[in-house]
DNA sequence: TTATTTATTTAGGTAAGGCTAAACTTTTTT
DNA sequence: AAAAAAGTTTAGCCTTACCTAAATAAATAA
């Protein structure tokens, strides 16, 4: 059956997957907020279900029937949250969480008519990609600030952070897609990034930099 | 605890209590699509939490803090309906189901924002009254079409039908609320009602009748 | 007023999805 | 290569909300 524990694990699994490469049943418990028996539980579940491929002590793969839901719950947030900032005045830091919920009931009807009324969007809020209902998934820009050269002036693509706080605290510093901004410096040692945005300087915490995806001003050719 | 299930109770047994005056396992178990014993379950949960009155054998009424419960979810209901179809396009058919889903899951920021967004409505595109934040419920017409004397002119308040295809029916004959019409005749022996509505003449069968709530065009005084 | 029908509740069971404690693998350290 | 640590799974339980079958209570009919 494809319940809301079923496609909230389903997610999770692609977007950890996509982090990190690979998806363990700790990681996957973590995200999920769940110890780790349940998990385990669960991806014995999916697996009959024939959605992910599990290797007991190994970890787990989608399907492409589980790759599929997984998108379809993906594009449902990522829509969600767009439509949420665009016709309700839903500030970023807000979307993540109404949009959680609603991911799992909205019907087919509702989706394409908020896809429509959005002009078939590419990306949210954060600058993440959403996926086309055929499963394709718009190219995304993986450019790092913190790989950006010291002196380089850049435009925020994405910003990848899901924590309200840090989303809060990140808009009020200006730091958004759409925003330019002059990586000044990189502090030695992991340390962190200073950054001039507009007349204001800035000094962020690795943690938080490395949430940010950019490109180049003015791309070199 | 507040679950789906707790809500969709609460909301039937005060749907039920302002229809039939009282609520019985049989009747609650039948709008709840659920079986006798599993009424019978759920009203000894809801009486433990105190959101119901349970006398054995005979009915329930709903407590103080049931009826608040109640309210709420229907006002998310009703707002999400007239949202659907105002901001969205859906037509009157389609608003009860999408809304029956998210009813449950939407936040007080949402519900907020869409009343605000709509002026603050107090009816549904049924005509179905907005319960306020305060638990307040607008003045409602309780006049029913059946009732009205034949030759009378009248507008159409309220269509109580939740049906899909009976409101289709209804929608496609004109009658929507703010819709005038004329009471042709009504039938002896139960039979259907003639309408005029425009220039067209139509026979509703008493049923479909008995859902249209209506006023007067010209109270007379 | 007793018998029958109808409504309701109790008893016992199922499936999801979570939990802790204990057992077992795999990996890492010494 | 053995011991320790870390990660994963199994075993056994709990809660929610549903079910069917059986028992009981109330209403109706004989």
């Amino acid at each position: 059956m494809r319940t809301e524990a079923v496609e909230d694990y389903l997610k999770s699994i692609y977007l950890v997957q996509g982090e990190l490469g690979e998806v363990t049943t700790q990681v996957l418990a973590e995200r999920m907020e769940v110890s780790a028996p349940s998990a385990t539980g669960m991806l014995k579940k999916l697996a009959e279900l024939k959605l992910v491929k599990h290797e007991p002590y190994y970890g787990v793969t989608l399907t492409p029937a589980g790759r599929k839901i997984a998108l379809e719950v993906i594009r449902h947030h990522r829509l969600l949250e767009l439509y949420l900032a665009e016709a309700l005045g839903y500030s970023w830091d807000k979307v993540h969480a109404e949009a959680e919920k609603l991911e799992h009931h909205i019907s087919e009807e509702f989706e394409d008519k908020i896809a429509a009324l959005l002009g078939n969007p590419v990306t949210d809020p954060h600058g993440d990609p959403i996926p086309a209902k055929d499963g394709t998934i718009p190219p995304q820009n993986t450019v790092r600030l913190v790989d950006a050269a010291a002196g380089e002036m850049v435009t925020v693509t994405r910003v990848a952070a899901q924590d309200a706080a840090q989303l809060n605290y990140l808009g009020s510093l200006g730091i958004r897609p759409a925003a330019s901004l002059t990586l000044v410096a990189k502090a030695p040692f992991d340390g962190p990034v200073e950054l001039r945005i507009g007349n204001a300087s800035h000094h962020l915490g690795l943690n938080l930099a490395r949430q940010i995806f950019i490109r180049l001003a003015k791309p070199r050719r």
